[in-house]
DNA sequence: TCAAAAGTGTTTGGATTACACCCATGG
DNA sequence: CCATGGGTGTAATCCAAACACTTTTGA
């Protein structure tokens, strides 16, 4: 490292977004079709190269989402996944790309990309098919979100982020359910949520009946971390082979 | 994004390391003294630019630390933080780093850097003192390798990457006491440590004694997560203000 | 009155805590 | 024999799973 910054490679930096939603009881992430090569006609995630050189990477993350989805910046949650910098992942040249997860409600105009590509909703478990080619390293990456979103699930209060303003004990646990994949018992999930404090914060009304008794209203609350944890049902992911120097995870 | 990706601009792009040990009753973290301005005679971050436009940015995380401690690459744990963008975070130009955290044993040798630079391990405690000073934004980067530490010991094994690789359920435990800095009860912690499957697996062998009666010696076993999580004594670090968008924490 | 959905009560078992207590070695 | 640290036993407690049951609406 020497004092002429001249000579040091400069690398074309990319920012990327996993935007996550539930929806028609599924997770879903919002693709867009490559208009231009390579792959071209293929999907990917939406984002974008680095604006100027003043730009914070958070910045652009928030600029990105805005662009692809025209959405309220102040009923999101986004934070930075990680960086993926394998040589080839490009094959015009050396990219590095720091992406971000966003977790958003279903939105009212969900397709609606304010690019011009042609964005749409695809069900995780469709873009992680072992049938369906995303772009550049992009199934990774949707595997890598995919795996932060459970996560986070399990020991923060963001899973209010996928609902509405105002929303049922019911829409939250199925919120988890549909994340995890699991069916929680209503009753347990209920006991919890309404048990944590900051969790939840009742707004006294009631939601309209759909033919049963009208359930309370609540908001998200001040608390952010779970403690203790809700834990996923069938979590018996332990004894991997061995861990190894490097590890994906982050 | 047009096909012509001259025209993108190109940024400068470093890998910087947070290199982890349990020393003398302490968490310490691997710093340089810079040579060269800006930052001259400050302590930073061990790192380096991206070598060459084929490099990795897990390999130039690996590269970086052999050059920095010549360590035997098996006996470590690496994996990536978090990349930082903020604009202003280096006045010469825009740079824009991806951090590694490392956790290793206590080296036979510690202090000697292979590079040019000063080397020294220096307790996390000091290094995030209010009148220390170091080097770009790198102290807010050690305060989110410490708390990546403290977080991964409680629902990973890695607490053995900290240890030789022969090593007693009281060097384990203490550890976690150093990392947490917290004190645990020995025999409760020795319960959970050895009733994990995996965790552990007994060499059979002995501890030569302290004065009293020889404790067990063990290598680490192929687990790599724990069910249940081992949790911090006092995590009573719920009802944070409020998320806000773009959080900081990964 | 019945079906459907919301919400409460209760039992039980697993895991953690906070201890008392025993074991094995060095001096 | 005694101090020192290693390791086991046990009761209280907390928490979550499982499931019976009551409440409140729409049809």
């Amino acid at each position: 490292m020497t004092d002429s910054t001249w000579q040091i490679p400069r690398i074309a930096l990319a920012v990327d977004l996993a935007v996550l939603t539930v929806r028609n009881n599924a997770l879903q992430i919002l693709l867009v079709e490559r208009g231009v090569d390579p792959w071209r006609g293929q999907r990917a995630l939406p984002g974008g190269f680095l604006a100027n050189d003043q730009e914070d990477l958070d910045a652009a993350a928030e600029r990105e989402l805005a662009e692809e989805t025209g959405l309220d910046i102040s009923r999101l949650y986004l934070e930075q996944l990680r960086a993926y910098g394998a040589p080839d992942r490009d094959p015009r040249s050396r990219v590095v790309t720091v992406c971000y997860v966003a977790f958003v409600p279903d939105l009212p105009t969900p397709e609606a990309g304010g690019d011009a590509q042609t964005a749409a909703w695809v069900p995780v478990q469709a873009a992680l098919d072992h049938d369906t080619r995303l772009a550049f390293d992009h199934k990774r990456i949707v595997a890598d979100a995919v795996e932060r979103v459970r996560s986070k699930l399990e020991y923060t209060t963001l899973a209010t982020s996928f609902c509405p303003p105002e929303f049922t004990v019911t829409d939250l646990r199925q919120v988890y359910e549909t994340v995890w994949g699991e069916t929680l018992d209503q009753r347990n999930f209920h006991r919890k949520v309404t048990g944590t404090a900051g969790f939840l914060v009742a707004t006294g009304e009631q939601a309209t009946g759909q033919g049963g008794r009208p359930a309370a209203l609540y908001r998200p609350g001040p608390a952010t971390t779970l403690h203790p944890a809700m834990l996923r049902p069938t979590t018996s992911a332990n004894n991997q082979p061995r861990r190894i120097p490097c590890a994906v995870d982050a």
